[in-house]
DNA sequence: GCTATTTTGTAGCATTTGCTCCAATATTGG
DNA sequence: CCAATATTGGAGCAAATGCTACAAAATAGC
């Protein structure tokens, strides 16, 4: 308890005199596993057994490590957009083209669509399933819709300066590309075929090849 | 068991005598209180509990009338796209007008969307929620899907005929306007604020305004 | 009134779920 | 080696969940 001052060691306060028992799994590896099953099983459908058995942890570790089964959540949703971003929306952030670079980003997010049937977007999915009934989840969402508008208008204003497009209803423009690309991940979730979701893309980059400025 | 058939009275085969204890509960306003629970709070997020104090009955009365917990959702989904196809997809289907008649729809759809804040439609939801992970729903919604975008489609077609649009990628953009929107159920599902739905249906009426053919 | 038939109310069951308690284990500074 | 610290395994708890069993209640035909 106190430190029952002796007469003369009155230094070193009880400092930490060991390191404990190491991590016995990896963080990021353990933090994947968990962006996959709630993924596929969303978070009400994940239940602890579930991240069990996918993380190969017993609950005392899961419970340790990261707090509870929302803050795992949290935890996944913080390294899954790292990663979705650093692949799909990077590229059209960083991007100094304008439609070219808004057909090059959804035509990766048609092929990603189709590599991950039947997921859709984690944050997407999560977006939809939460209800806006959690604050922090809520946030999250306001900001990753607020971060795609933003690339989309990004895109069309490159564009326009460009003289690529006319530089009308870009805001409106942008919140179009915003409703459909949430709207493709609905329906990958929905279960749509590959050829369904093929002509859905589709029709978001028509859509956007028509804005093109044609010679007059 | 068996009749024991008297000598005489094979006539009248053990029919029933007596037509039992009536229902005290009007079946199409208990369904009309699921659909606001489901609606409300999503099937995995609805307890019997939550459905037994919503619809006012003991829980013996809701297994009898009917059948599971999914069972009611699905009789629920039924009464609510009757309702949701009356006042906001018949308009659409019914219409002899083509721009015109999306742009309505897409306004009602706006003032729809602001009445049930942050629930956006009950079967896009349900599709989203579902995950493809029950072949019912799967179904049900891949319909519901094929339905908004022939409606989308006709009214396309129409308006091509009427000379209104040029009538080339009249498929893509039905497809366009259908992931728009499912982006703005789950929007609005996501906690976008008013504000931004407006913005997000502005942007949909907008482009379909764009599509009107300008005089050359 | 009586019987057959159906619904209702209540208690509760078997399972699942999120999470915790705690002894055993592994590690580091001294 | 020892004390201090941190993690692990695993049993298990309290609550929630979907659903059922069963007796009481209400109706229609006889």
């Amino acid at each position: 308890m106190k430190p029952t001052a002796g007469t003369t060691s009155i230094t070193t306060p009880a400092g930490p005199r060991g390191a404990g028992r190491p991590r016995s799994f990896d963080h990021d590896a353990v933090l994947d596993a968990a962006v996959e099953v709630f993924w596929g099983n969303g978070f009400r459908g994940t239940t602890t057994r579930d991240l069990e058995a996918a993380l190969g942890l017993a609950p005392s570790s899961i419970y340790n490590a990261f707090g509870s089964k929302r803050d795992l959540l949290t935890a996944a949703l913080d390294r899954y957009e790292r990663q979705i971003t650093d692949s799909l929306l990077g590229p059209l952030e960083t991007s100094n083209e304008g439609l070219a670079a808004l057909d090059a980003f959804f035509c990766s997010v048609g092929t990603w669509i189709a590599a991950h049937r039947r997921q859709g977007c984690l944050l997407i999915n999560t977006m939809a399933e939460d209800g806006g009934t959690t604050d922090r989840i809520t946030r999250r969402a306001s900001q990753y819709r607020l971060r795609l508008r933003r690339a989309f208008h990004g895109a069309l204003i490159r564009s326009a300066a460009a003289g690529e497009t006319n530089d009308d209803h870009l805001e409106a423009r942008a919140d179009l590309l915003l409703s459909a690309l949430l709207g493709l991940n609905i329906a990958a979730r929905g279960g749509a075929t590959p050829a369904e979701l093929g002509r859905l893309t589709t029709g978001v980059r028509t859509q956007v090849e028509g804005w093109r400025v044609t010679e007059t």
